[in-house]
DNA sequence: CGTGTACTTGAGAATTGTCAAAGGCTGTGG
DNA sequence: CCACAGCCTTTGACAATTCTCAAGTACACG
């Protein structure tokens, strides 16, 4: 049916639709940021951003899924945040010169899109409303780094494991029969890292979930939750 | 010198002078802003805002310290920041009918600035270059989230202390011979809580740190910090 | 099919949490 | 001005958890 330009047209616009700060444009507005945005691609592993690199411009995830992350004097990577299919990021050094603070690697193969600092501030200016969605958007960045950081200052290992799979669940997690499945984004390490334990100590949590029948797991990379009830009891929700 | 009527003005631009928010207004818009501002004071121990209850407001401080928590499901107070003169909070509320999502309670007697949404709306609508300076603020607040985070990922409890002490020496430390005095903000228990230890393990750490002439405790709400490259030594900067 | 990487499991060491008691500061009332 | 009550903090001892190191297992990939 779509011509292949057709389609190439429908890509680029795919971007600039998914992401609800461009929401309040009208088509028009659209179709000309549309135009301003290049595209980029990378391999599963590849460095979008370096710690210490400078940051152009606001990048959107328009396929795949990155990690952010910095190295701890200890030498661990601690991942900041997860991103998939519509999240945007870059946003905090738009107005400052400031470098990178954190490293982001494509955990698959990614595409995105890009908007430089000068072609957004443009539109910031001529469009209060995607300022104020933009403002929007990262009141509710902050929120959702409030919530991080108290299931981090949570005592109990446990409960921040099961918020952990609840995230994921919501996150990436897809519907099944007996439970939603969840597609891991990143490694064993890489989870007990984000949550600030050990590995083994992650291993013998996921274990006794499993024997708990809370979840169950599907393959190296994939887990079932199974009951998300006592998982949330687990993580304290009320 | 001044009449009482010229103080209380003093006093009204004063809120808005220091926030850097508004730093690229003219004197005139100022003063404009100025006069749509409310003053509101607390006592200590009071609650500005509660959990749940509707924000109508950004609220800057004018004077003293506050301190915004959660409750955690086990009944402890987590506390997410610390606020003091010149800081401001509430933004993440400007643009949804969200519900607050943490208590704020005066740590002293607390005079604060109230801009409502809508008169903020209007500003940011008429003058784009505050709504920048609002994304950069935010962009600021998401790095400190992330670095509190990080710090919160740390699993050493040494590390995660001497991070506390350091933040603390940098925005409440007054200089004095010998080193830094930091006027705690909040109780021990409340430090404990921040970093999601017991109040016992950060006594031991404490007396452990001045042991080794680390800090020196001059009274309960008093720290003096002796030997400021050790701490950043074992916070684990580079 | 072998090799390497990632994960799991085990056991002992180290750290932290919990409970209990003692110490110290503050503010009130005599 | 002192005594006492109440609260917060410190310290001690033990229990529980987690970390570390090490061995063994599963899985993916060439």
């Amino acid at each position: 049916m779509d011509s292949p330009q057709n389609c190439r047209h429908c890509d680029r616009n795919l971007c600039i639709h998914r992401v609800p700060l461009f929401s309040s444009l009208s088509e028009e507005n659209l179709l000309q940021i549309a135009g301003l945005i290049q595209h980029k691609s990378f391999e599963k592993g590849e460095l979008l951003i370096s710690e210490g690199g400078s940051m152009e411009s606001l990048i959107i995830i328009h396929q795949g899924r990155v990690k952010a992350f910095r190295y701890t004097s200890a030498g661990r990577e601690q991942i900041l945040y997860l991103f998939s299919e519509g999240d945007f990021f870059g946003e905090q050094y738009l107005f400052s010169n400031l470098r990178a603070t954190y490293n982001v690697e494509a955990l698959s193969p990614v595409k995105i899109c890009l908007l430089t600092k000068s072609q957004l501030h443009k539109v910031l200016l001529t469009h209060p409303d995607v300022a104020i969605k933009l403002i929007s958007e990262l009141g509710k960045r902050i929120a959702q780094m409030e919530n991080a950081f108290q299931s981090m200052g949570i005592r109990d290992v446990d409960a921040r494991v099961a918020t952990l799979l609840l995230d994921f669940a919501e996150k990436f997690g897809v519907d099944a029969p007996g439970g939603p499945l969840i597609t891991l984004p990143i490694s064993r390490e890489g989870m007990a890292n984000y949550l600030g334990i050990a590995r083994e100590t992650l291993s013998r949590k996921l274990s006794k979930f499993e024997d708990d029948g809370l979840i169950q797991s599907v393959d190296l990379k994939t887990i079932q939750v199974r009951d998300r009830d006592s998982l949330g009891d687990l993580a304290g929700l009320e």
